[in-house]
DNA sequence: TAGATTGTTAATCGATTAACAATC
DNA sequence: TAGATTGTTAATCGATTAACAATC
């Protein structure tokens, strides 16, 4: 099985067609062309089919795309038909804010845990979790099988946090610290800095005259 | 005063920089090259030296460049320098997450107001801030002279409250609502999908063998 | 001055778009 | 079959990297 590597603007995008397709599916549409999805996702007819085309052709000549089919072979090229299991690091507003967000928008991530260093914290409940010590951290992953962690403390003790995590085999790290991790190359981190998004924002609008 | 567009790559760059050169001046460090900052952040030295050419050149030749400087010369750049007046539409966690992180993590934007149709929510307090009901975002807007609109609330209903907005003046959105938002040329909107940032991170980690 | 390092041009690489033959 | 639209190759465009002359 040849296995050629898809490049980062192409995976990128297949969240957005995703969600998409799954609107699509939910008004009830069947089929669609890459020209008609071209024209309401605002990307070229010609991006869209290469960008499937690297997973092999989804589409019929002639006919187009099955929505329905087309949504639930990007899911799986997506890895949505497994079930992730996530812990939280942090039970501040963030992390708070991600439980709940996570457990009615994403199905297939499944929140085990949230953890916070404040004594205050410790044992008070975040939607059904408990808030439970840093030092039950390794055993509580391993245990529970966990194979996602979310970083949501500030980016002192971000660092090692991560290398706490990684040293009990985690492979995958949706950072939300203000600040790079740096970890193995077998372990992928996903960024959402804030602030950046923010800065970014800020630069548009000013050069926006 | 001739101005080049600068590609949106490299305006993604910029907070990275802006971030590595604020530790760096914390740290006292005077003056650095591309070759270091290179080592540092893992890019090569040659996009260093294109990407702050893009706005003139803030080095010397067999110095390098002043960290401070640069620092302020890029902050400049994103428009922080300015001070910014933010409202959050949305008194949920993500809301509230925001309200908190924002005030101490990103000097200059200013939080004004959070905004909620939930009644049993307004009135309350996020921070320092009293949740007001939508009924009186328009003249909020203006009144305070708000410039960046933060939507927090759930897709349904994003996209009227962003028409809203853009109605009374509003040329910037920072959306973390589920959906594609529909502006017109002059506003400028940054996304921030969770859900989209999720899905890549299990797209690498299943392809990560 | 000699050494270092930028600013900038040229070469390479990769991603996007266009075109069209294959085929449903 | 004829029409439509994909899959895929070729052309274009833009971004990254390499190289080096300018200069502090």
């Amino acid at each position: 099985m040849e296995e050629k590597t898809i490049s980062q603007a192409v995976i990128g995008r297949l969240p957005r067609y995703y969600r998409y397709l799954g609107d699509l599916k939910d008004a009830g549409m069947e089929r669609i062309s890459s020209g008609e999805l071209s024209e309401l996702m605002s990307v070229t007819a010609s991006q869209i089919r290469q960008d499937f085309n690297n997973f092999g052709g989804f589409g019929q000549q002639g006919y187009g795309y099955n929505v329905e089919y087309l949504y639930n072979e990007i899911g799986k090229i997506l890895g949505l038909n497994e079930a992730h299991r996530l812990i939280i690091v942090g039970a501040g507003n963030l992390g708070r804010a991600l439980t709940n967000y996570s457990n009615y928008e994403n199905r297939g991530f499944i929140f085990e845990g949230i953890f916070d260093k404040d004594e205050d914290l410790i044992g008070k409940k975040v939607g059904d979790l408990k808030v439970l010590p840093m030092n039950e951290l390794e055993d509580f992953i391993i245990g529970h099988n966990i194979d996602i962690v979310v970083i949501a403390i500030p980016k002192t003790g971000a660092v090692e946090v991560a290398d706490r995590v990684v040293k009990c085999g985690i492979k995958a790290i949706w950072n939300f610290a203000h600040t790079d991790l740096n970890v193995p190359d077998d372990v992928v981190v996903e960024n959402v800095h804030l602030s950046d998004s923010l800065m970014k924002l800020s630069y548009m609008l000013y050069r926006n005259d």
